[in-house]
DNA sequence: CGTAGAATTCAACGCATGGTGAATTCGAAT
DNA sequence: ATTCGAATTCACCATGCGTTGAATTCTACG
């Protein structure tokens, strides 16, 4: 398709500077663009969806350089994918405030994070690759069970705290999905505090709300008594 | 790997029935052994994961015979991945009984659709590849939410309807990914009634409850009053 | 200036994939 | 028996992919 690899060579034009080889006259940062490339084509098409070449051509470079800086395709992913929050001050924010209102705190962060431009291509290659590529899933599994809903679950004292945060999570990832992944309205374009204080009052029911006695055999969901947390009150 | 397609053809040799070609024996219903192992393969590894020569090879047949019976990849997806599903019928169940139960039925129908072995791989190859094929996510949404969700949008008379009903598809979604794709315990693990116990008041809530004074310009959401329709009750 | 090393590209290998067209074999109708 | 069409396979093609190794060009340091 495109004529740029048409290295005819024909005719002589020897010296008329034809084709640039080797390193680079000035060049910035290279290597910052390749991944900055691959993080927005593994969030448009996943990880299956992504060619190396893709990458190295959205970062005007030849695809060997890719393999230069970051080993195989997998390892691009995982470099690609890998970005630094703060889980602790994200907690933080989120312990910190009336009871009552947890789960919107929790969505409002969620979201939050999902609308910082910097970090949506991120979440989304997670998304867009957890469903197909193990190693994606593991990422975003990492990322979301074993970070902030572990903490959270923490946060609890009741032996039924992982069911209570796994119930958040589904509805996190539901929401993810549902407003970044599908793009479905209303939802989509929504306002992230109009967003948490709908999808709030779920969350914090899931964590702090009586949620009926359960328990298959023996019932050891019950524990909580009639709500949840022994502490004060669950729900404020 | 596998040592079948070994055609050397040393040795003399000549006519103990070495290969078989052309039409086969006895032979039942090949066509409809390509389609079960594609859906087979198709819900393990998603549209992009899934080759032609796998699923003929799951099926003990050429691949050929694949595009034979169904033209291109595509197609064969889309017929795979196709089922009938008495939209209707569910729709009835789930409208039928108290009320304050809706949220309970819905869940109970959903998981129990999942749950059955012959339609989830149909749903988790169509949920696989939604979040990267267009058409996959095209068939997923046409079976979700202009489905089902339509339908329940329906029996609501209020005008954020829309709304409220993809509020529900978000955490449907939620839970067939952590239960499904991601089998998170002990979601994964949870008699249907009791998930359905556990997360049928949100979704009661999403329906008909009092989601608080909403709007982002003039507060259109307000409608439903207290509980939700003012009509004798759409919902028996 | 000279030179080492990093950056960058070229060219290609090997492989797997989706797809095609002709050939072969069987079942059923004539 | 012959014939016709459906079922099934073979042998390919073209393409695109991930990856590699050697070559080239620039920068930085002595």
């Amino acid at each position: 398709m495109s004529p740029i690899s048409s290295r005819g060579g024909e005719g002589g034009e020897a010296s008329s500077q034809a084709v640039r080889r080797g390193r680079r006259p000035g060049s910035g940062d290279t290597r910052g663009r390749i991944l900055a490339s691959a993080r927005a084509i593994f969030a448009e098409r996943g990880f299956d969806g992504t060619t190396i070449r893709d990458v190295a051509a959205s970062a005007e470079v030849d695809p060997a350089l890719v393999h230069h800086y970051f080993g195989t395709k997998q390892q691009l992913f995982v470099a690609a994918m890998e970005f630094p929050i703060e889980v602790r001050t994200v907690m933080a924010a989120i312990a910190t405030g009336p009871r009552e209102q947890l789960g919107d705190r929790i969505v409002a962060r969620f979201v939050g994070l999902w609308d910082r431009p910097e970090i949506r291509p991120t979440l989304l290659g997670l998304a867009r690759s957890a469903t197909t590529d193990p190693v994606a899933a593991a990422m975003f599994r990492g990322m979301l069970v074993d970070g902030p809903l572990h903490a959270i679950a923490g946060l609890l004292r009741t032996p039924d705290a992982p069911m209570r945060a796994t119930l958040v999570g589904s509805q996190l990832v539901g929401i993810a999905m549902v407003r970044y992944v599908a793009r479905l309205e209303p939802i989509a374009s929504m306002a992230a505090d109009e967003l948490a204080a709908l999808v709030g009052p779920t969350l914090t029911r899931y964590l702090l709300g009586d949620l009926g006695a359960v328990g298959p055999e023996g019932g050891q969901g019950v524990a909580a008594g009639t709500a949840g947390p022994a502490s004060a009150g669950p729900v404020r």
